[in-house]
DNA sequence: CACCGTTATCGTCGGTTTGACGCGAACAAC
DNA sequence: GTTGTTCGCGTCAAACCGACGATAACGGTG
């Protein structure tokens, strides 16, 4: 407490009793849609605890003073090489079991990054290798991460995935004109579920502010399609869900 | 990180970085519905920093392996006697600027109880005071909290209110047969709006598995009311939810 | 008992949103 | 031209919404 803890201290000599201190991380799952999949970077542990194996870019604080968001921004910057200015991250939640980390008491702070057109990671440090892989399958059953890092990838893609259905970061992902195929298939990708193209298609174009007819077409085989910019909402209204039996919730 | 960072810390001997430890706390906002309003758990700060101002309950980990959501706990039974079975208790945010406690670096883990039936809080330690306060008197312009609390209660606030649109929660705060008058009140309550009385009968009792009818009925003034009792569903499908005007979003 | 105020409950109405799906338009390839 | 494909419009029934009228069933008052 700020105060002192009266009864899970009470018994010991008060001056016998210092705030406990632990070390802070912060991990990041940095998810994006690249080449048709929802895929994360992750690193190859180059040191123990799990050598070798792929685990989120993460790290400790840089020093005491350190703001923990500030420090995500830094570790992202850091494996990803992008400048963080147009960036979506937000805080995840943290996850703090004792036992999380072998050698040590380990709190970490987790944030999720979705966002478009990051670079390759380089690895680099104690990092054997960094890569984006395909989200489905770091999460299959046979799959492992370091830590809990598999629990906190799981978490960050149902949030990545809600926030589809209320905001309208999908066209993020889309070229700076596209249509609405393209957008569709983004919903599909993050969402591994098909979706009926006209019902789809009524509903984004009945969103006011979510889509801007540029006037263009393209054509990609069938009839041309209307090309889109990016519009001004950010959220989406009416919110477009999931079916759903695939959220459990709602 | 797990491996050096490699950038952060590149400049600096490699002796000379050791991993940074921050004192880790946690603080709970214990929301409930009293009297007809909803309130939460203050405590009066008995020592600096902040003297004298009121705080939500909260404290350092006792030790250094203790578990994050089990210091939550260990916190919330001391500040108001409740055993934590039955309990609503989830992770709010984790707040960490670097200068959130004027004294030294401290992040603290909030976690939201939104729980019925808990009895008057016990100040002692360092609190001079612990009660119940309303949570709309604690939130206008003019009231302070300690630290960023008032900030971290905002956040919790609201996480409640939206925990009724999605969950059968609000039942938990009616005894244990009721009528829905009664749950119309804890939703008034909760969300600070008054609702249609019929619209809000038909949607409640729409609602598979949220109530189940007793067959008894009570009267108090007009007509009898049916009495119910809480069903088995955990969540609402059909969500209910609040006027789009004061969310913002949907 | 008649009447009134109060609350509960049912029902109606028009509007919106939904999923399922038919259909023709507009292209490319052959 | 024919075929295959995608696109975008439209239809339909079901679900759901807010607003609100109407009635039922009390307790209280004259």
């Amino acid at each position: 407490m700020w105060m002192d803890d009266r009864s899970a201290q009470a018994a010991m000599p008060e001056e016998a009793w210092t705030i406990p201190e632990v070390a802070v991380a912060v991990d990041l799952a940095i998810l994006t849609v690249r080449s048709g999949a929802l895929k994360v970077v992750l690193v190859e542990r180059g040191i123990e605890p799990f050598a070798g194996m792929p685990a989120l870019p993460g790290g400790f604080l840089a020093h005491e003073a350190e703001d923990v968001e500030a420090a995500a921004f830094r570790e992202l910057t850091e494996e990803t090489g992008l400048s963080p200015e147009s960036l979506h991250l937000e805080q995840l939640r943290t996850y703090g079991a004792p036992d999380r980390d072998p050698r040590r008491r380990v709190i970490t702070v987790c944030y999720l990054a979705f966002v478009p057109g990051l670079p390759s990671p380089t690895a680099g440090g104690d990092a054997a290798d960094a890569n984006w892989v395909p989200v489905d399958a770091v999460l299959r059953k046979r799959s492992r991460l370091a830590f809990d890092h598999k629990k906190i990838l799981a978490d960050a893609v149902e949030r990545a995935r809600s926030k589809l259905e209320y905001t309208t970061l999908a066209a993020a992902f889309c070229p700076p004109e596209f249509t609405v195929s393209d957008l569709r298939q983004v919903y599909e990708i993050v969402w591994g579920e098909e979706l009926d193209p006209r019902n789809f298609h009524r509903k984004v174009t009945s969103v006011a502010g979510f889509l801007v007819p540029t006037g263009g077409r393209t054509s990609r085989g069938g009839r041309p399609a209307a090309l889109f910019r990016r519009g001004p909402a950010e959220v989406l209204h009416p919110a477009i869900l999931r079916t759903p039996s695939r959220t459990g919730r709602r």
